[in-house]
DNA sequence: ACGCTGACTATTA
DNA sequence: CTAATAGCCAGCG
């Protein structure tokens, strides 16, 4: 199909020579099932990751893609830049979300992750520094 | 084929 | 300080 294709274009431009793959997405879900479990990052850091500074956006496409990914994508430790579980209305339930990050030692206040800093996970530097 | 929307982010007013 | 706008890429009507 002529979108599949202009997609992948779009997106081996943008990825790093040697790695051309078009699945963007996958690179998302590899990144995000690498998130340690109580930990959280946010969008951007994961587009940043894969080279993508403006992906951000393509990221949360991604997530929305994760839906019934193999092996499970845990997409709650998905956060944007300020830490605000915007994402949690895509999911199953508008707390379910919430309610895994609680379970994995995060508290959330407002829809926020309190200590959102101290539970970031930048994967630039951890794969950079690891 | 064109235009709008969207799980974002950064900049400017 | 807060609010609004632009930039970004892909999917869908």
């Amino acid at each position: 199909m002529a979108t599949s294709r202009r997609r992948a274009e779009n997106l081996r431009t943008v990825l790093p020579s040697g790695k051309q793959e078009s699945d963007f997405f996958q690179q998302v879900w590899a990144l995000v099932r690498l998130i340690p479990r109580g930990r959280v990052t946010s969008y951007g850091a994961i587009a940043a990751s894969l080279g993508a500074k403006s992906g951000a956006r393509m990221v949360g496409w991604a997530m929305n893609s994760s839906h019934g990914a193999t092996p499970k994508v845990p997409a709650h430790r998905v956060v944007n830049r300020m830490g605000l579980l915007s994402g949690k209305n895509h999911f199953p339930t508008p707390t379910t979300m919430q309610d895994q990050l609680e379970k994995e030692g995060i508290k959330i206040k407002d829809d926020q992750v309190v200590d959102f800093e101290k539970h970031f996970w930048d994967p630039t530097k951890e794969l950079n520094n690891h």
